[in-house]
DNA sequence: TATGAATGAGGCTTCATTCAT
DNA sequence: TATGAATGAAGCCTCATTCAT
């Protein structure tokens, strides 16, 4: 029932809240089309399959989280200031655009979406590869397996998105940030670059 | 094609492997049978609907895996050691039963199963909270959110989990898993608690 | 394999036969759809549900019978007259759509049917309740226990109509169906007004 | 749940109350095994079919109804004697056994049935024709068609049973009984035949 | 561009019946 | 006689997709 200009832009946030609440096969077209204000016919002039809009919806959507997670990191003097700014980019858009973070958590090893699709959406991530090397070659992130610093490190960024979204207040949130940030660096860090606190309003303690 | 002396168990085990590979709605109940060389009937005799089925199994792998996490632990001294046996416990049942992980990891939110049986399952791993506070206790895990300390704890095993089955060798995995088990610990440990290496066969190590 | 611009309608005209024929349970929804020419879907496109059908349907001729059967009473003077044309509305209706009125008896308390449906189907024969009281208060009707009045009159209607539907030729059906109007009146009649022949063409007798 | 020396017994039984309550396809044999206290395929131990089970108490039902009714007509001395028996037997027998009767109405016309079962069920009302015959030779009932006749009177007596299962209180019913069997007479009966009042209590009256 | 009636393959589930014990 | 696990055909219904308008 909601009225845009563009239907196509339509079906896709539709689309996208209904696969969310309801996954993929428990989202009938007909669903989407009635939701979005459309006609039956109208869904398969945009999107040639219900395969294809899911498609254009993960890219959409892993294009605008990949955008979100790496802006302004070109700023950041270091890897350990990047990789901080990173998470909050992250936890700051997850908790945000909820729905699509579920999205993407849902449908990234789906076999609904096409491989190519999901080729295309990891390749936007390859900038943590690079951060991740950045800070081995300074020194500060420890020199092993880059694979698993990803792997530890973006499975952490989930886990700790998670519990913020579950947080009640926005000081709590807050702290919880603080709290995460600094048990994914000290996982990442060379001996001694750890610390303990890398809260925004700690800063200074000691 | 199984054959068993157990039709149920088969019809079990057959699904566990389909709802990995195919999701719960792209695995048909008839290929379910197929598969398990039964009658379509046979799979409704031993399950009310394709829903009690997948109930069954993720409350029968949800206990298999908590009972095979928390094994040994008991016998440890202290939280940081009891910790590491968890990890290389989760890290073991991981990767030898790799179907059953995913499976785990697929409908843990998802709305096929029951909410009783989420919750069910949910309370096998109460062990983890017990571990995390007798640590804080301990005064060698950090006195933060123990929600956020479990949420990052649980997603980076998954993390590692992940990589080390994509290892290659046996030697490589053994690296990865101290390494891997180094970022937890060190994510989690009191300033004073940290070091560097877990690994067998670093031990000694400073 | 019915022609009509209407597919509801055929599915309709095509259901009404087959339950009467086969029952509800003894016709699938397939075979409708395929005697009425149409896809599976198509059916369902129409009605929600076989219930649905059956319920639409019991609606529809209930309310054409009801119809049929009052056509024209209001022109007669008293309750005697009207239950005569009463009488011949329904067996000449009764007779000539003999579907639709098995179809009635056969679901008239039956369980496919909504209750709803049922009520609503009853109170279009409301009239005849009207009619009976007006013929007590004339006081040539039988001054006793409506609702038995209106059970037998209803139910004696009813064999009326069987034994007509088995007549031969169409001379033996009018001498029936007068007979059988005498049966009815002189069950319903107060004393000073029974006679013996209602039959048309021995109008004009005492 | 039955207790029962005899299997088959408790299992006609049980079919009988089922197939009113829930008709023929609403009722699983499974169920009726169920609710007779047998295994599944105890039932066909006894019966070859599921229609052979609904053949089986068709015609018992059928014979114990028609040996109820005729009762005691022999000892009466004219056909309106025996009409009148054998109404009051009609209601009597319909009203204690319900269940029989609603199982008679439905299953008469209806498919399940085997055409054997339904004539040899019909044959055993064939008193019915004698009666009315023997009415017309006395010159008590009218001499026409006995087709119509038969017809009337069985309809009438089904609405009267209808009527009387309806009433609330003994007395109600003895009352009601009495007009029934009056209308239906009078319907019956040859000209200077007719009365008003058949009931019981009513005897003597003008 | 947009519509929505129409399609028909395919999914889940039921249930009469069999048969080894 | 009696059991109940096992069978598989068949039923109701859904839904992605098409196409005439």
């Amino acid at each position: 029932m909601e009225v845009s200009k563009d239907k196509q832009e339509t079906l896709l946030k539709t689309a996208l809240r209904l696969f969310v609440e309801r996954g993929f096969y428990g989202t009938p077209t007909s669903l989407i089309s009635k939701e979005a204000g459309v006609a039956t016919g109208t869904l398969f002039f945009y999107f040639k399959t219900k395969e294809d809009l899911i498609d254009t919806l993960y890219r959409q959507v892993k294009a605008e989280a990949a955008e979100a997670m790496c802006r302004g990191l070109d700023n950041e003097p270091d890897a350990k200031a990047k990789l901080l700014l990173l998470g909050r980019n992250a936890v700051a858009w997850g908790t945000e655009h909820h729905e699509k973070m579920k999205f993407m958590e849902f449908f990234a090893h789906s076999p609904f979406v096409s491989t190519t699709a999901q080729k295309e959406g990891m390749s936007r991530f390859l900038f943590m590869q690079d951060l991740i090397e950045e800070g081995i070659r300074e020194g500060t992130i420890r020199d092993i397996d880059t694979g698993l610093l990803i792997f530890m490190m973006a499975s952490s960024f989930s886990g700790l998105i998670a519990r913020v979204a579950a947080a009640g207040s926005e000081s709590e949130r807050e702290t919880i940030i603080g709290q995460g940030l600094d048990f994914v660096w000290n996982g990442l860090a060379a001996d001694n670059d750890k610390e303990q606190n890398n809260s925004k309003r700690s800063k200074g303690k000691t």
